[in-house]
DNA sequence: CGGATTTGACCAGCGC
DNA sequence: GCGCTGGTCAAATCCG
């Protein structure tokens, strides 16, 4: 797959233009240096003008680059959603003469990062009558430390695990876990590593909460929002649930927000476009305040503008 | 001490 | 009916 990822580095050099011309003025005419307190109401305004035409010109940069980004990030889910039809295609002429269908159809997408949402109303997908009728199911996978253990993906519910059990086609334990923040919430979840690659973690989502999330907001209602994925434009660490490991655990979720496709049957969790932009925004803006180097130049490029402001 | 986790036992569905 | 497998239960254990 190519990899055209879309560069979110931030020129912040844009500043330095507007210093270079301040400094630039006052060298032209060493006098008006030292009265500079007493700078005219009128060049004052004009300063104002042009910081507030530069950070203008800022936010229309960052939107394109943002645009960009959401254009991309449709293509590759047009990409995944072709790969996952055709891989279920394969999987179904293999493993028709299998048993257990209902396992392996929620378990094909594992060996993929990525996101697959399926209802168990699709027919074929599901022969189980208990969950068939309205239960719906989800996946998303969780990249992780491979030398950490813990079964443990944070999404901003709280979960109580009830069981775990070692699978037939898979080496690695399979972790049971109940949603605990509401005694009446249906919602269980399947934790597996990938078969493939052992620093995936396999979550399967079932049924749907049926309260509000204990912590964090996200893009994925069932998935919670307490890490993102970085190659679907949203990067940060996670913070909410005690793990047993400190590492930082990196999401990968491809799945789209509900309400981002056209066939979704739930008009009232449907996200416009610019929400959703509102929200990668957020998120870029929270992975850039994480990032020391950004925090650092932006320190560095505030302490230039007030010393050149001279207060 | 109470809540969370672990883990062996049990149950249900499915194929033979 | 039997065996295999996934899913769940619940007592034991752990931990803050």
């Amino acid at each position: 797959m190519e990899s055209a990822w879309v560069g979110t580095t931030l020129d912040l050099n844009i500043n330095s233009f507007h210093r270079t011309n301040e400094a630039v003025k006052r060298e032209s005419d060493g006098k008006m240096v030292d009265s500079d307190v007493r700078v005219p109401v009128k060049q004052e305004a004009g300063v104002l003008v042009e910081e507030l035409n530069r950070v203008s010109a800022e936010n229309k940069k960052l939107t394109e680059m943002l645009t960009v980004l959401c254009e991309h990030y449709t293509s590759l889910q047009n990409k995944y959603k072709e790969l996952v039809s055709k891989n279920s295609e394969n999987e179904a002429a293999a493993a028709s003469s299998k048993k257990r269908k209902a396992a392996e159809c929620e378990d094909y997408s594992s060996t993929m990062i990525g996101f697959t949402e399926s209802s168990c109303s699709d027919e074929n997908s599901c022969k189980k009558p208990k969950e068939c009728s309205t239960t719906k199911i989800s996946t998303s996978c969780v990249l992780t430390d491979p030398s950490d253990n813990s079964l443990i993906v944070r999404d901003g519910y709280q979960w109580r695990k009830y069981g775990q059990k070692v699978t037939r086609d898979n080496p690695s334990p399979r972790a049971y876990f109940k949603c605990s923040f509401a005694p009446s919430c249906p919602v269980k979840k399947k934790v597996q590593r990938s078969a493939e690659d052992p620093s995936i973690l396999v979550a399967t989502y079932q049924g749907e909460h049926n309260h509000a999330q204990a912590a964090l907001s996200s893009l994925n209602p069932i998935n919670g929002g307490a890490t993102n994925n970085p190659r679907s434009a949203a990067v940060s660490s996670s913070s909410s649930a005690p793990a047993k490991s400190s590492a930082p655990v990196v999401t990968l979720d491809l799945m789209k927000p509900d309400g981002w496709d056209n066939d979704t049957k739930k008009p009232t969790q449907q996200v416009d476009r610019p929400a959703i932009q509102q929200i990668l925004v957020q998120q870029m803006a929270a992975s850039l305040t994480k990032d020391p180097k950004f925090t650092a130049a932006l320190a560095a490029a505030i302490s230039g503008e007030v010393l050149d402001q001279k207060w």
